[in-house]
DNA sequence: CACCCCCTGTGACCTTCATCACTGCCCCTT
DNA sequence: AAGGGGCAGTGATGAAGGTCACAGGGGGTG
């Protein structure tokens, strides 16, 4: 494929998905410098410590963000979706430090790479790509304080409900593919107790359950 | 106090306390339209659910955040220090949407306090504002993602020390003046418990425990 | 001084959830 | 068809911490 055919895709890809990034120059200088780049479902594509080196653009699919401790502990926080970016991007390479969180796909997944160097001149030179990196910020901002009121308020069988919630939300699917382990390390709690709660909440006509497989009703 | 002295007290604070806002024609913006303002200990500065007006740069002493859902619970965040900014204000005003968390002073403070209609201009034309604005929401970022390790991977105990130090940092004070009730509320749990813990941390001799007083050793 | 309010300490009990141990079953492989 | 590995269900037990009840003490106020 040539390089012309590359940088039209990725314009088409921008103006079709980021109607907010508004100045067709941006737009430009976004096909010149990024790259298309596909995830295959569970694939990881930041790990916790490791430099970011890109900002991603999604456009397609869906990517979960967690954080991990020393203690290998585990903890789900949001999923990104089209449209949006990681903002913990942003600093992390304008600032070349390590990344605080591990970032998976949650479904093939498609995103527009763009080379980190470029984002701290955009900012002062384009409105538009000022104002979405903001709102970026904004967003996950909410997002995290949205996960501390699920933690710290909440109880496990909610909390099992919202995240069955969102993963759904994710896939575009009311059936979810997972065991009750992985669901219970995204919640940072027992697989016994996931397996309890999810009973549980299938008595109370809330889901269907089968092997690797919840329905949401 | 006449208009050029209030200006020549704001230029003078910022220079000393943002070194890193550099350019001078900056200093001289914030001098124009910021606004000196002192509050008591304890008094509160915005509340959940009202709508931001200025955005602080916080001077002398200290700022405590704290969350508050729905049903009343509330929990303790971070608190910003001179030389800090609150992050939450930026699009909050940029977007016009009311507050999701609550300030309350922590010591006496005094703040500069900059209306919001501002900020999005000198993200455009000022390089050291924009980079003050992107830090801040950086640390605010990894703030609440420690906060989220702290209530999702640790048990109360250490919960309670982490407060206490961060406490004291704020104040400037190895000696807390808090009742257990208090404490209780910023890390959402109950008297009783707060009270056996601080109980057993006296009794391996990491606090000495008074009335409305908590001594760090 | 006497009173009273607020703060602290403590026992008893309960809920939530982690942990351990084991069973059974689905489905894949050979 | 037989075996086996991964997944789900379930009981027993215990730790953390919430809730309720109440006792005691310090310090300010009338």
């Amino acid at each position: 494929m040539a390089i012309q055919d590359l940088n039209q895709e990725v314009l088409n890809l921008v103006r079709k998905h980021y109607p907010q990034i508004a100045e067709r120059t941006l737009q430009e200088d976004i096909a010149q410098v990024g790259k298309v780049m596909h995830f295959r479902a569970g694939e990881m594509i930041m790990d916790f410590g490791s430099y970011v080196k890109i900002v991603p653009l999604i456009i397609k699919g869906s990517i979960k963000v967690s954080r991990e401790d020393e203690g290998g502990n585990e903890l789900f926080l949001y999923y990104l979706q089209p449209g949006e970016t990681c903002s913990m991007s942003f600093t992390c390479c304008m600032m070349n430090k390590k990344s605080e969180i591990r970032t998976v796909a949650e479904e093939d997944t498609t995103v527009i790479g763009i080379p980190t160097r470029y984002m701290d001149e955009w900012m002062s030179r384009y409105p538009s790509w000022k104002n979405f990196v903001m709102l970026s910020y904004d967003n996950r901002m909410l997002e995290l304080i949205r996960t501390i009121d699920s933690i710290a308020f909440k109880k496990m069988d909610e909390r099992l409900l919202d995240y069955l919630e969102k993963k759904a939300e994710a896939n575009n699917s009311r059936t979810i593919n997972a065991t009750h382990q992985e669901i219970a390390y995204d919640l940072n709690a027992s697989r016994e107790a996931v397996s309890r709660l999810l009973k549980q909440l299938e008595k109370e006509g809330e889901v269907e359950l089968g092997r690797n497989r919840i329905e949401l009703l």
